[in-house]
DNA sequence: ACAAAAGTGTTTACTTTACACCCATGA
DNA sequence: TCATGGGTGTAAAGTAAACACTTTTGT
């Protein structure tokens, strides 16, 4: 038992974790296996340990409970709503994350009955107020592709222009020209032909990468005003 | 006294207060007459309260420590490194503000010895790591300030263009041309002149004010990509 | 008259948008 | 040969950048 002189929360860590499997956009769900919500579906996440950062607790949770690990987090937003938890009160520390769905075989752990996909535009009844965090995350990732591209981590390490064409059209909800996407993305100077193609359906299309050094230089000499 | 199965960490909410004199953005900073760091510099804050919102408790803490009260504050990141704090863990939610800082006589509060604004080119040392917030909150406003007007609530509800400039010459560092400036604030749409002429040294320029249903317009209309 | 700050216009380069036809492959 | 998806160019409009002299006021 662990006594203090004044009330203290809890604080959880909460991962909000994109992928994208060629079609839709999709997010990665636990459904709860203890109360409270048991059965409902929620965002892995979990309690943070005394001796972790809040980082380190959103990773170990997110192991834990899909075995997902060994990706980037970012920290988006606390959620600090007084009554967000009927056990007590609870703020979480949300994070937002875009991985390649295929490099991940999604297993559900010891916390949760099960971890699953669901397409963004398709979600099913979520637990506590995991609704709004998504949203906000949501409303962070279609505003953030707009001057990162972070469209990177949900593709391979080579994509068709196509691929990445899909993946911008499904995040900010409208369709492109394909021919002014094309050039502008070869424009920017980071993604780079290969010199493979893809075979398949119709005729076989330049493999494309992400050159993240290229990248980094621009940044680094970017006017922002 | 307050009993829990599991430890709990503290929670604080921090406020990173800036505000434009005319010359030099400025930081709003108690002198902690408390111990830890009792002497040292630090962001007005405190604890969060059991039945507040993080964001309550920051304009709280705020308003004790500083006097300064009825402001908007954004959040914007979460501290949560295991050893940030002497007396136990504590994470801390950091909060932004931006304010003109003729609408408020800062006077010291309980908690503190006193409030003071300084320069954020020349800060005195500081508490915790709150040198380190204060730098993400630099970066913060150095890259929001870049999409989003929030310059006008550091001004006066009208002000001239050479204080407009002034202020984005000073949080990005570099000079701009008066001529362009001028031209995009004015096209921009939601700089309008008003009827009022500043007098004082040189001659008299036009007050210009800030138009917030215009910029509400025209950000739900605006295109992302 | 001079110092101080305000006001203003044009040219050039770059970026963005709109738009449609042919090509390579597999079935 | 047909279905599928890949590749590509140009003109027009809009936006951004560079650049310097004149005006109004107070002293």
């Amino acid at each position: 038992m662990y006594t203090y002189e004044h009330p203290h929360p809890s604080v959880t860590a909460d991962c909000v974790v994109f992928a994208f499997d060629g079609k839709s956009l999709n997010l990665l769900l636990i459904n709860r296996g203890i109360e409270p919500y048991k059965g409902s579906w929620a965002l892995p996440g979990g309690f943070i340990h005394m001796d972790e950062t809040a980082e380190d607790g959103a990773l170990r949770e997110l192991k834990e409970e899909t075995g997902v690990e060994d990706i980037y987090l970012e920290q988006f937003h606390t959620f600090t709503t007084v009554d967000r938890d009927p056990r007590e009160r609870v703020m979480t520390i949300a994070f937002l994350a875009f991985i390649r769905q295929d490099d991940y075989s999604v297993v559900a752990g010891d916390d949760a009955a099960k971890a699953q996909w669901f397409p963004v535009d398709n979600l099913p009844e979520l637990a506590f107020d995991h609704k709004e965090i998504i949203k906000m995350a949501l409303d962070k990732l279609r505003w953030k592709i707009t001057y990162e591209p972070l469209v990177f981590h949900l593709l391979n390490k080579t994509f068709t222009m196509t691929q990445l064409l899909t993946i911008y059209e499904v995040v900010i909800g409208k369709e492109l020209d394909r021919r002014n996407f094309n050039k502008k993305m070869l424009q920017l100077g980071y993604v780079v032909p290969t010199e493979e193609r893809v075979q398949g359906v119709g005729r076989p299309g330049t493999l494309y990468m992400f050159d993240e050094e290229k990248y980094r230089e621009q940044i680094n000499n970017r006017n922002v005003f």
